[in-house]
DNA sequence: GGAAAAAATTGATCTATGATAAGAAAGAGT
DNA sequence: ACTCTTTCTTATCATAGATCAATTTTTTCC
């Protein structure tokens, strides 16, 4: 359950999510009316490959993942996302292909999500959006890049050991499988490299 | 050398890359005033790790890489480009923190670059390049996510027969080395896959 | 056209990780 | 508190790819 007992004012959360626009009020209230707070359990699946990408999610609680189902049936996440990030199957989003990928809750979830047809719309009525979502996606690009830098130049021990570094709350929270398929290992694996670390 | 005796003229280049926008006369004016040519040999390095980013490039022709050395001095190539892509270090060109890559030229190049300050610029008075850059980001993203997910579940011959498949130009361009720093592999490793496939 | 350099291939051996199986530990449900 | 399920660990064997070295082929330069 998320730490904070109630979500705030579906108002004033957008206000601070926008904060640095310098939104006019009604502007401010355009979006949030756009926004519909859903809540979901520990074990929902809230999208599924070949479904449509209606939504993209900013997470106020609780903790999620994107993962991709390969041609054996292996699981490979792609991210995982806890308070203040925002989830979806971009790629599918964006494009409105179906999804690719699935979006799985792993602690009860509080979100916030709006549609890509209020979207599209609110670039219109709100042309400051724009650079605001054109900054979050540089953001969102460098960190896939750091992502296929490591794939391409770290060990696996190397990549679980910046794992645990850049994302001590995630590795906290999730279960060891769950990181696994993140970094492209097997469980097994896994289990090896974190006992040798512990054995220095 | 580029098929193309002649770059175009700018103002011409700059009103197809941008055509999708209808922008005015003047608004095309502005634009390619700020964007510059510039002409690399086959060998040139136009980018080193450490530089701050101040360019990113449009390819009018010629072929190029982006590429991370890793602590061991091994050499892993990023992306490559050619004719109509865009190349930069675009985190560190997002960011202005020094550079983590290094951009090669691969093939005599014509480039069209315009600088981060020129963007900054640009993006207030002309607004509608943000929708263009935020779509632009979009679409990178996708490609950084499907880059990703390959690395994840692949392995290194299905790397490569996806690579053949999507760059047929790009594999007849750049040598064996190059592409097998882009897959995560040894020259060695993909001499041998290339064997296995020729032997079907 | 020839020499030198660069690129690519091949072979032998090694290593990190996968596959499989079994067992232990932890968590969930009653 | 107990049972069942899920998660995690460990052992053994197999394999994809790395490492190292040598050779061949191709490209570059004069």
């Amino acid at each position: 359950m998320s730490d904070r007992p109630n979500p705030p004012e579906k108002h004033e959360l957008i206000s601070q999510l926008y904060a640095e626009l310098s939104l006019t009020s009604d502007e401010l209230t355009q979006l949030a009316a756009a926004y519909s707070v859903a809540r979901y359990a520990k074990g929902d699946t809230i999208l599924h490959e070949g479904d449509t990408v209606e939504y993209q999610y900013y997470v106020q609680s609780g903790c999620l993942r994107t993962y991709y189902l390969d041609g054996s049936g292996r699981e490979h996440t792609i991210q995982f996302a806890i308070t203040d990030w925002w989830i979806s199957d971009y790629t599918a989003f964006f494009s409105q292909e179906p999804a690719l990928l699935h979006i799985e809750v792993l602690a009860d979830a509080v979100l916030y999500r709006i549609s890509k047809a209020d979207m599209d719309r609110l670039y219109l009525e709100i042309p400051a959006l724009e650079r605001f979502y054109r900054m979050k996606m540089e953001r969102a690009f460098a960190r896939f890049q750091k992502r296929i830098l490591a794939n391409l130049s770290q060990s696996a021990k190397e990549r679980y050991q910046s794992f645990v570094t850049s994302y001590p709350d995630i590795e906290q929270l999730v279960k060891n499988y769950h990181i696994a398929s993140y970094l492209g290992i097997t469980t097994e694996s896994l289990s090896r490299i974190r006992r040798e670390l512990s054995n220095h």
